[in-house]
DNA sequence: TATGAATGAGCTTTCATTCAT
DNA sequence: AATGAATGAAAGCTCATTCAT
């Protein structure tokens, strides 16, 4: 009879981390209804029961996942647009790049990956979400805006409407590639996206009619 | 007992377009994954059984819909961003306020919800997205801008990264709306949006040095 | 390969019953909570879907047995109790006698041998229970001792009280022998019970003084 | 940082009958199966894997309370019984006024509370009570009642179901209560049930004909 | 003694799909 | 063309029990 290898590892502060990370991994990898709670398990090295002893349930490991890896960027973003004086252009272009440049990292990519597939299907975590992130961000940036309008920066516009201006083209470079895998022959292409956009969104499209 | 006599019997070429309008109501109102087939059977009025009849599965019901709505929109799309000569500005802007005017029934905003929340899941609805919709409007979009910019009607840029310019103003606004619940007080105002963005896409958002 | 038996077998209108059969006989043999839906299922010929089908969960079941079986028999003690006049030792020892027959069915015993062993774990059936007979039958029984009191055929008592000394017995005889095995020699001798503990509860068990 | 000295350290002797009374406690609160082990470890204060130090099992935990509790209550009933000469009327009425005043100590009807919901469930225990109390005073009653008769004391009867008349009452108004939720308006009122009982049980229900 | 992290068998419930009628 | 009874695979979750420390 062949010794049976130790059943148990304590290793109880870096579990949930290891449990995370697996479950990232598949629901990146197959989506969140096609993983079973004990692929993540087997995944992570551990029994199913253990990934119920850290998560009540199979939601709260996405609802982990997200957590974890939003939280610090949303403050570090909106760190960095408080911080900037005078034109908002610097601002918002230092934000974007400093985005761009953690979304290259593919283990960081994942996250926005997993959030743009599954967060609408669970109300619960596009709330949490909203409340973690979006309830942050979005104020601190609108009042950017409004502040570089005020200073004359910017022209006159609606803050609210215009952040949609200022994010959007970003989300749907995501979106294409992710979804609908649709993507510039050179990969993601992060950086030239940011700079066609932010020419775009602070000199407009139109050639200048002075120098037409 | 005499049968009691129906007043008047559907044409059964209509009962396919019935059950995906029940299909599409249940869908937007609860989700897909919380919607059984036997629910849109009894909205649409008829059994569990015909349903399968008209479609072999549950998943070639969110691909009926999403293919029924969305074909006539692009070849629209496409026909009116063709269709104008001039500056691209003109074209976009027509074709936006279309869009807009479009998404303004809720009868047709329900199709964007739906596949916003949807279809992520589906690999194969993305797909059929991607090759009825993007692949088709895509090009056009792309190739006005190009000719736009070789008309010396637009600065220099690159028209694959614009098109994402264009239109993830739009996708953002819809997505915040009806994904996180975050729109303007006024509602939806589609309108403002966007002439919000247009003035921004194609004029900066920069003062004008000469105007400052 | 050989040819699969047909899998169908309609018989809407007798399926509940032949589900709940099955659930009897398995929860009598092996207790509730050690009988598995599954077997219930294949002990009625049907799959385990189609259980739920019909009862929404497995408590569902040993409801729908209670039910089933427990009306009609406190319909009939109620009437039976009810349409004696005269001497109450009449009427209490017909319906005595009346349940006692019914008992000895062992089809008939088996509900009772499963309330005795499982009622208790589920306050809803139990509330149940209650609700269907405990609160039609005491208040007859109640009022009829009472009846018996004021025209002077019973000697004064409590009559809520009074109704343990009247029912509890068979109770108890019920419960030793289900639950500890504990019966007289030559079986339930239900009949001998009920003769004695009349006497006893009509005449009392001490010897009379004055012939003594 | 200094050690929190424990004030006192438990003698360890007392941790099973700690365990025992949380577990008492939980069981009757919540019934057994709703009763998780670590439960009843974090109200006994004590870790999981000291409850399996000293019960082998959750099922040995119902073993021990019913254990504990019963054989005393038994002895001292047996010796009560036993004891006393003359008209089985003073033994008996001793015997349940004892065990009624036990009963009213709400620590104490816990016991039979418990036994009563959970005992039918584990053959196991079943047995045991059976072995440590039924087949202990059943036999010391059943004589009782049968010297009782030989002595002219009682009328004739089959003291084996007469003891069924005797305590049946007692076991009903327990169950009624604690099953049922059905109990006098004044409580459990053991006190007039036993009076009510026992003039019952040996002077019976009907008015005596000569005193009619 | 004492802990509590770890296990994993087991069970209920759901629902897309099938097919006899 | 139409029905809806019947199927059964699939998966989330629980918790008594174990054992390395």
């Amino acid at each position: 009879m062949p010794e049976k290898p130790p059943k148990f590892r304590r290793r109880a502060e870096a579990r949930p981390d290891e449990v995370l990370d697996a479950a990232l991994a598949l629901f990146v990898e197959r989506g969140y209804a096609a993983t079973k709670v004990e692929d993540v398990a087997r995944r992570a090295g551990v029994s199913k029961g253990l990934v119920y002893l850290y998560f009540p349930s199979k939601e709260a490991l996405i609802e982990g996942i997200v957590l974890r890896a939003v939280t610090p960027v949303a403050d570090r973003a909106i760190a960095e647009i408080s911080s900037f004086e005078g034109h908002p252009r610097t601002a918002i272009s230092t934000v974007m790049r400093f985005l761009v440049m953690r979304l290259s990292d593919p283990q960081v990519m994942a996250v926005p990956r997993l959030i743009m597939r599954e967060v609408a299907q669970f109300p619960h975590i596009a709330e949490m979400y909203r409340r973690e992130v979006l309830d942050r961000v979005i104020p601190v940036l609108r009042e950017r805006l409004q502040r570089g309008m005020d200073a004359g920066y910017l022209r006159p516009h609606d803050p609210d409407l215009t952040l949609r201006s200022v994010i959007g083209p970003l989300v749907l470079h995501v979106m294409l590639a992710e979804i609908f895998g649709i993507r510039p022959e050179d990969g993601l292409a992060f950086d030239r996206l940011v700079e066609n956009h932010l020419s775009i969104l602070f000199d407009g499209l139109s050639a200048r009619e002075d120098t037409k």
